[in-house]
RNA sequence: GCCGGGGUGGCGGAAUUGGCAGACGCACAGGACUUAAAAUCCUGCGGUUAGUGAUAACCGUACCGGUUCGAUCCCGGUCCUCGGCACCA
């Protein structure tokens, strides 16, 4: 009989769901296994083919560890706080709440037709009240240890996304909202922090430790952007009380310093204008206000300032400098400060060069100055004790200058800034605070936690900048038991909180003391595989990653790092080569091919496509011949009356012998190495070889349908089965192969001429060089081409081949 | 502009401590089976030239150059493409 997905696929995803096959126990001897897929934020749209896509991925390397005996860790889980909900709710007057548990129902649909072995007793739901205590929680321990603060700060206010909302600079491209492209403006408010920057370095640092792609390790490293360098202070020339303090990476410049630009929001601002200068400072600093950086950064190149009339003193030589503002210099990155060196930096370059202000080289090289900046590296000149000396001495002993006069010591900054925690929106974590009208912020305390989200029709923003929550009036107002009034914070956090550590409560879902028990997360930790897309390469990413590190030091997690490997999916593309979109109309649903082909065939071809890392375009007649592929494996098997068929036999005539042990080898080590394409290219092979013997032994049949079983479980459950086993393969023991018979007496070698192949030879595997050669200046193919040449050198590789050097 | 990945048949892709380029699949073509079609099974399938023909020679891994007995693989340069960052001093 025909292969009849519908029928087979249902049947064992029922056998696995009624026997909880894939049920993970702890406290078992063997060693543990934990594969991690990125949890999906559960969208209205359903599941995308993009998702299968690492979903088995993982799936396979679960079943396969299974089957060599490993204990398997493999969750799955929804990531359901977030704006999508949000919005839509607002707009169709739903309730996120029933909105979202709608959703998660259909993706869980969507992701068992799948037939992916999570164990579903260890789900977890990031908006789940029993969830979410312990993301609260682990807010109060950040907040106990000074790393989650509230403070006034420059942020990215998007007025027009949802009523009005802040976002993080993670969230900030070119200048837009990454959601929806709204303009963002900097705009000082009140604002819940977390202090990353303290774990700056160690992001950086342990990233060596962990194997992940080096192009995110190389984008976080960007994103943390670490410079080393020096602050140096510059007196103000006539109030000398004043400093300013700047930070260069190019001290050994100190020299070439012609000015000095502050940040417009620098505090010395107002303090350093004259008066005939604070007409047009105020004026500069309108101005820039009314700007979002869309406009300060890429809409205008152009270099704009003014002069504040001050002047400061150049530690190292004593020169008057003026003192200027411009928005160049950003008022979030080191000290706001930066002395100008036109000569050697291009920014300050065009800078001088707009306002006239002088340009002095420092460091010698083929150039016209006055024309063009010098960036590269050179012999010191007009620098006084650093003349004739290297960029790098140079930096090294201006910096013990500085240290000396007691002008500035080494510095080190980084591009990262605070993480920006509030969000004034309903659906999300309630930030666990409350504000007394004494003036009094505490916490919740412990005990009392969640805090729950309280129920509301109303979503409507307050339009004040504040989250809707403002507006529930017996939530927000609390009295303690002295009578003291008070209003719980209303900003709830970002989506990013609940990702950050959603992977250690799998590991212990129901635990209600702890969010996971930390024998187990001993066992567990860390994540042994973590599949996503590439686009969490510095927000997911970066966040749990510090959360983890600082679980770590409380004694929460025993481990410094999160996920041991990561792994990142390539993008599935539309038929015509682009990205699947709606608007293209190239979007293809995988409950479509479900029905049609059923789940083996989509993970069979998802798998074959490429490389997993790849962005592959989808193809229907790929799609097709996978599908043929399984039938026909199911046809070298089972005969038309669903039986196994004769040629399958316990005798071996020996015709398979080196292709089947050949085809356990390699795929064994492609499974491990995550190279599915190849994996499944050789069962192919091996499946060909098969069609044309009589005799199918059953101990290489029985083999082949285990090593396809991580791939299309449903098929060789089916076929396990026929073969006449009563349990399910899924613990079946993975096949292993005889390296006996991978060795043969002789073998194939090439003859070259002059790097060309110019024929073959059939030798004993350990013929020595000198009979190799000998063979090849013999053979009549070879005599062709050297005829009438004189042989000046012969290389001989042994079971390889020989080439001969002839002119 | 800076950083990182990539460029191989009509298509998706194989092959790297430097050693037969194009595994496997798709598409296409031919054959078998069929009244016929589909499905299936088998065979062929980078290009050019020569030959009735089995076949043979030459060219060929974005482009130019180098190292080497030998380069898809290593080095230098150029072009294209994808991703990230983008006044971070």
């Amino acid at each position: 009989m025909a292969y009849n997905h519908h029928v087979i696929e249902h049947k064992w995803q029922h056998y696995w769901k009624v026997n909880k096959t894939f049920k993970t126990l702890d406290g078992t001897d063997k060693p543990k296994y934990y594969a991690l897929d990125m949890f999906p934020y559960p969208s209205g749209q359903g599941l995308h083919v993009g998702h299968p896509e690492g979903y088995t991925a993982t799936d396979i390397m679960s079943r396969l560890k299974r089957m060599q005996g490993y204990n398997v860790l493999h969750p799955m889980g929804w990531d359901a706080f977030g704006l999508p909900a949000e919005q839509y709710a607002l707009k169709t007057g739903h309730n996120p709440k029933d909105f979202t548990a709608k959703n998660i129902k259909n993706f869980k649909r969507q992701i068992r037709s799948l037939g992916f072995s999570y164990d579903w007793d260890r789900e977890v739901n990031t908006t789940d009240p029993s969830f979410y205590k312990w993301t609260q929680w682990i807010f109060e321990q950040l907040y106990k240890k000074g790393l989650a603060y509230e403070s006034e700060t420059l942020v990215n206010w998007a007025p027009d996304m949802m009523g009005g909302t802040v976002v993080s600079n993670e969230e900030v491209i070119d200048g837009k909202t990454e959601r929806g492209g709204f303009p963002v403006y900097r705009v000082p408010m009140k604002q819940w922090s977390l202090k990353i920057t303290a774990y700056a370095d160690r992001l950086i640092d342990d990233l060596d430790d962990i194997d992940w792609p080096e192009s995110i390790k190389e984008q976080q490293r960007n994103w943390i952007g670490r410079s080393i360098g020096a602050a140096i202070r510059f007196k103000v020339a006539g109030a000398e009380d004043h400093q300013i303090e700047v930070f260069s990476t190019r001290p050994d410049t100190l020299f070439g310093a012609s000015y000095l630009v502050l940040a417009p929001e620098h505090d010395l601002v107002e303090k350093l204008t004259t008066p005939e200068q604070a007409e047009v400072v105020k004026a500069y600093k309108e101005k820039i206000s009314t700007k979002s950086d869309l406009e300060r950064t890429d809409l205008n190149k152009d270099k704009t300032g003014v002069f504040t009339g001050s002047y400061v003193i150049n530690p190292v030589n004593g020169e008057k400098l003026p003192i200027w503002i411009a928005d160049y210099v950003l008022a979030s990155y080191g000290t706001g400060a930066v002395m100008g060196v036109p000569a050697h930096d291009g920014r300050d370059f065009e800078f001088a060069h707009k306002f006239d202000l002088p340009i002095k080289p420092v460091i010698a090289g083929d150039n016209d100055y006055d024309k063009q900046v010098y960036t590269e590296d050179g012999e010191h000149i007009n620098s006084g004790f650093l003349d004739g000396m290297a960029t790098k001495p140079a930096v090294d002993k201006m910096v013990d200058w500085l240290v000396e006069h007691g002008a500035g010591e080494k510095k080190v900054n980084y591009r990262l800034r605070d993480w920006i925690f509030s969000r004034q929106r309903y659906w999300g974590e309630p930030i666990p605070v409350i504000h007394w009208e004494d003036g009094e912020t505490t916490l919740v305390p412990e005990d009392e936690l969640p805090l729950r989200l309280p129920a509301t029709k109303n979503l409507e923003p307050s339009g004040t900048g504040e989250s809707p929550l403002a507006n529930i009036d017996d939530w927000v107002n609390v009295v303690d038991e002295n009578g003291r009034k008070g209003k719980r914070e209303t900003n709830t956090m970002p989506q990013w909180a609940g990702s950050s550590w959603y992977f250690l409560r799998y590991v212990d879902p129901r635990n209600s003391e702890a969010l996971a028990d930390y024998k187990k997360l001993k066992y567990w930790s860390p994540v042994d595989l973590y599949v996503g897309g590439a686009e969490h390469a510095v927000l997911h990413l970066l966040y749990a990653r510090f959360w983890h590190k600082f679980l770590y030091d409380l004694g929460v997690v025993p481990n410094k790092e999160p996920f041991q490997k990561l792994v990142n999916q390539g993008m599935i593309l539309g038929d015509n080569h682009e990205k699947m979109s709606k608007s293209r109309g190239n979007v293809v649903n995988p409950d479509d091919i479900v029905d049609q082909y059923g789940a083996d065939t989509l993970r069979l071809y998802e798998m074959f496509m490429g490389p997993l890392e790849a962005s592959i375009p989808w193809s229907t007649e790929g799609l097709h011949g996978a599908n043929k592929w399984i039938e026909r494996v199911w046809r070298l098997i089972i005969d038309e009356n669903n039986h196994v068929r004769d040629r399958v036999t316990t005798f071996n005539d020996g015709k398979l012998d080196k292709i089947y042990n050949e085809t356990v080898k390699k795929v064994t080590e492609d499974y491990e190495a995550m190279r599915f394409n190849i994996a499944i290219s050789q069962m192919m092979v091996f499946v060909n070889e098969a069609y044309k013997v009589d005799d199918l032994p059953v101990v290489y049949i029985e083999g082949l349908v285990k090593l396809l079983a991580p791939i299309t479980p449903h098929l060789s459950e089916e076929l396990w089965s026929l073969l006449g086993h009563e349990h399910t393969i899924s613990y079946a023991s993975f096949p292993t192969y005889d390296e006996s018979k991978l060795v043969e007496d002789t073998v194939q070698i090439v003859l070259q001429v002059n790097g060309k192949v110019r024929s073959h030879a059939e030798v004993a595997v350990d013929m020595g060089k000198e009979d190799l050669e000998k063979l090849a200046l013999a053979d009549e193919k070879v005599q062709e081409f050297i005829e009438g040449k004189t042989v000046r050198k012969v290389i001989a590789l042994p079971g390889k081949l020989v080439n001969i050097v002839a002119n």
